[in-house]
DNA sequence: AAGGAGGAGCTTT
DNA sequence: AAAGCTCCTCCTT
């Protein structure tokens, strides 16, 4: 079978061969729901109402198919390009995705196959490209490393919830109590399958991308960052790797300064003078939630600990109060 | 119904 | 001890 990302590069070639396997039995597993409201369809929408004639997509969804090449041919269909989106940072500015052309452009047949194999390529790092973002994100986000053997039990944990939260997975996460990262890495598809007969090829198939990403991360970051143009790619200057626990507020500007990611739940309504709206209480306090490892977290509780900021002077309520509006005492 | 203010006791780090 | 978390009452939008 003729896999997006197989012939992406021979170095890799066989390593992301089977993490593209897996991909493949993610999307057969995934529910056609999308998994994480946080990201909408509505960019999507919105590109093509400004008649983008772009494709934006996530490596997933595009791991749908058999072959990447359909991507040269849809255009025509709108239904397509409402693709539910990736759950967690996908959604690039317009100007920053990669445009595939379509034959719209009016290509010669010669040129055409050039052209598909240029847009093979430039997918196939995108795929690349997008997967190693959303596992650094999902990394920031936890607060764990991207390398799975080096979590421990409570790493494991936080992975198979986020995971499962992801992908509306059945709970799993008693079935692999006490297993670190690398017992899990030492496990077979057929043993996860044994202690979660639901979902543990899907879990299996996810650990398979991010020990894929690790490997890769190792062994060609540098290649990959030039290539992706992620230049944040692994990072570590972010308040996740400092060893202190994340406050709440740092938490809240970590996600105001990734609109793309996050914009559609918190937003700048004014940068310079620090006065952000909540757009999606429920789901911010999810993200917090994930982030803190309390399930239980909702947006009462969520605000609750914001006017305790009042006090000390980190965040108070704007001049003309408005609901879910509150604004840093010192904006950067 | 959802959000906001703030008290109070508890938990985690 | 600090920083939240949790639960709660009362109030406003």
């Amino acid at each position: 079978m003729s896999h997006p990302v197989g012939s992406l590069s021979e170095e890799y070639g066989s390593r992301m061969g089977k993490a593209e396997d897996s991909l493949i039995l993610l999307e057969r597993n995934r529910s056609s729901e999308d998994p994480w409201e946080m990201v909408e369809t509505k960019p999507n929408i919105e590109a093509l109402e400004r008649g983008v004639p772009g494709l934006y997509f996530s490596c997933y969804d595009m791991l749908l198919t058999e072959d990447a090449r359909w991507l040269l041919k849809v255009s025509d269909s709108p239904a397509t390009l409402a693709i539910p989106t990736n759950p967690m940072e996908n959604l690039e500015a317009p100007e920053q995705c990669p445009i595939i052309d379509s034959q719209e452009q009016g290509l010669s047949p010669g040129l055409v196959g050039q052209e598909e194999e240029r847009s093979l390529e430039q997918v196939q790092s995108m795929v690349v490209g997008e997967v190693l973002k959303d596992i650094e994100t999902a990394c920031k986000l936890l607060n764990i490393t991207p390398d799975a053997t080096e979590w421990n039990t409570a790493n494991v944990q936080k992975w198979l919830l986020w995971t499962e939260h992801l992908y509306r997975l059945p709970h799993a996460g008693k079935a692999f109590q006490e297993l670190t990262g690398k017992d899990l890495c030492a496990m077979s598809e057929e043993e996860f399958r044994q202690r979660s007969p639901l979902c543990g090829d899907t879990l299996h198939a996810h650990l398979d991308i991010w020990k894929s990403a690790a490997w890769m991360k190792e062994r060609c970051s540098v290649v990959e960052t030039k290539a992706t143009g992620h230049e944040e790619l692994w990072s570590e200057a972010d308040s996740s790797c400092s060893g202190q626990p994340i406050h709440l507020w740092q938490f809240l500007r970590e996600l105001l300064l990734k609109p793309h990611s996050y914009g559609r739940c918190i937003r700048w309504l004014n940068k310079e003078k620090g006065i952000f709206k909540i757009e999606d209480s429920a789901h911010v306090a999810r993200l917090w939630g994930l982030r803190k490892n309390r399930p239980a977290m909702n947006y009462d509780k969520l605000s609750r600990s914001i006017r305790q900021y009042y006090k000390k002077g980190i965040i108070r309520k704007p001049d003309v109060s408005q609901r879910l509006v509150y604004q840093f005492v010192h904006p950067v």
